[in-house]
DNA sequence: GAGGTTGAGTAGAGCGCTCTACTCGGTGAC
DNA sequence: GTCACCGAGTAGAGCGCTCTACTCAACCTC
């Protein structure tokens, strides 16, 4: 910095100046300060910048698993936020690990980013507190309504009164769900579908899952062993849908004709021809933005948390169709 | 950190000590100083101890793409090196577009991390000469070979021949290649796969295509018109051997019975019971790992350029089998 | 007991910026 | 002509660390 005042002839405050794109230097001077700094090649360096200043114009995104669509979407949609209001975004992956996503935190913390967006699945609900103590936190997918941080979740109870109104209004009346136990989420599905269940008038069917595909056959070996298997089953994700179609497949039973199947996350899988499961397609790209700007929000003095439920929509394809008569 | 020094009753120049993990302090002077630090809630100023030392202890990853496979898993395989080596990852992605790739990699210039892993597909040769000016770099999947940077990529020739070997082995020898014109890796997998060829003594059948699946369906379109069509097809990647996988069905033509089709990727998609596609598989993270690698020996002082092809493995599934007779 | 060595700890000068409070030469109002 | 005002630019004190060069007491060695 130095040397590229003395090379254009000003104060190493002009040259900083410049390089803030400040209105206080004249064009003269600009000019002269960024040949300067071309020929020099200079760039400032950002960690004396921030230190400096005391602020980093940066948001952190923790994100539990970047092989996961459903985080590096949600990350998408945070950058694109972030952008816009003129702020960098470093992203940082837990890896699916416990530990990957404390250390990963822990890095976004020391460098003292302005905020932080959560997409964290492993860590505890003490880990999110202390955090949320640190510095300004939205957290997605983060189902408790803690009073120190903003959350942005799917609106699980919705998704599910979309799978049962569909299948209720296809006749269906013997609907299945497979859980996904105390997975994130999990819970909040299955009474959502309880709930919609109950609503429309039906006896709501529930046997324990996982966010998986195995779980997702065992499941379907049990519900269609029962005395009146279910006419369609909603599993708890895509995945365990998977499993659902598999095993089905496996024992002769014709989809949707005999079951109807329902998934929920609406993954690439999903969308292939060759599956083509009806399922409840989430935004997740608006899950990030909503969280960054409800962090520029905080970071910009908002004191109440704000806790944001965004519906999510059915796609129907070919694994659901009329209940057999 | 004056804080911290003060209640624990020693100097600053300690509590930075203890930070680091110094053998230099005394079991007592650690001890105390944890405690304070713990008690006051203090954790050192990463930009601010960035800046002092003049080094950041991180490698930048830079993606072009987080929702593609082939970048996240290059990223795991760099933190996963990197952790190894004590070092912290930050990533960045320019979200497909070269403006974006073009901007993360200003970000981590900025940030001045010790090296910089690039994951790049957009940006032109200048900008990789000029960011390996300035910082060392590794390039994955860049086939020029720089000698001031160093490079990691996929081993096309070898793939292309493991493809043809095992076509030829199944009695094929009219074997078609839908390539992906200009795009990276496309110009490799096509002369890797005439070469291939001719070794073998069979002539090469190339059609022009893309890294996508309508450029497939179109390419097979032209393929099975032909007079004496092709009894196998080896497309460019997954994507591409779906669309052709979708018109020979459209047409009637069972797969692999009347004709064979490979992929090269082993993405997600080709590994599913409905499509069990025979493909090429990349070991992914491995570029990451060795790209950091390499990153790491080039901080610590090498000079000499190394480019480093990486062998990848034929999947076989159930869309190839014996030529017809 | 003098001189050397070692382990533990410290003072203080940076690192490369930002930012507050200042200077200084015009300008325009009266 | 005087004075307030303004735009452009600057000096210099930090920001929160690290790191070199130092001190100093304790312990060896001969």
């Amino acid at each position: 910095m130095d040397d590229v005042a003395s090379h254009a002839g000003v104060s190493r405050a002009t040259v900083s100046l410049v390089m803030r794109d400040s209105p206080r230097v004249s064009a003269r001077s600009r000019a002269k300060v960024l040949a300067s700094a071309a020929e020099l090649g200079y760039r400032p360096n950002l960690w004396a910048r921030n230190l400096a200043s005391g602020q980093t114009n940066t948001i952190g995104v923790m994100l539990n698993d970047l092989h996961n669509p459903y985080f590096t979407e949600l990350a998408e949609g945070a950058a694109a936020a972030a952008s816009e209001a003129g702020m960098e975004v470093l992203i940082t992956s837990g890896w699916q690990r416990e530990s990957g996503e404390k250390a990963a935190i822990e890095t976004l913390l020391n460098l003292r980013t302005d905020g932080l967006v959560l997409g964290a699945a492993r860590v505890s609900s003490e880990v999110f507190d202390q955090v949320a103590k640190q510095v300004p936190t939205t957290a997605v997918a983060w189902f408790a309504e803690p009073d120190n941080m903003d959350t942005v979740c799917n609106d699980e109870p919705f998704g599910a009164s979309l799978v049962v109104e569909h299948l209720a209004s296809l006749g269906h009346t013997r609907i299945a769900h497979i859980d996904a136990g105390d997975a994130p989420g999990g819970p909040e599905r299955r009474l959502g579908f309880i709930q919609a269940m109950t609503n429309c008038g039906l006896a709501p069917i529930v046997v324990d899952g996982d966010f998986n595909k195995p779980a997702g056959q065992v499941a379907a070996k049990h519900l269609m062993e029962l005395r009146e298997p279910p006419t369609a089953i909603f599993a708890a994700n895509d995945l365990s849908a998977m499993g659902v179609l598999n095993h089905l497949q496996s024992i002769g039973v014709s989809t949707p004709d005999d079951v109807s199947v329902v998934g929920y996350d609406d993954t690439l899988i999903a969308g292939l021809e060759s599956v083509s499961l009806t399922t409840i397609h989430q935004p997740r790209p608006l899950y990030g933005r909503r969280a960054t700007e409800l962090l520029l929000e905080r970071i910009d003095g908002r004191t109440a948390a704000t806790h944001e439920y965004i519906q999510p929509r059915l796609v129907t394809r070919s694994t659901t169709g009329p209940a057999p008569t």
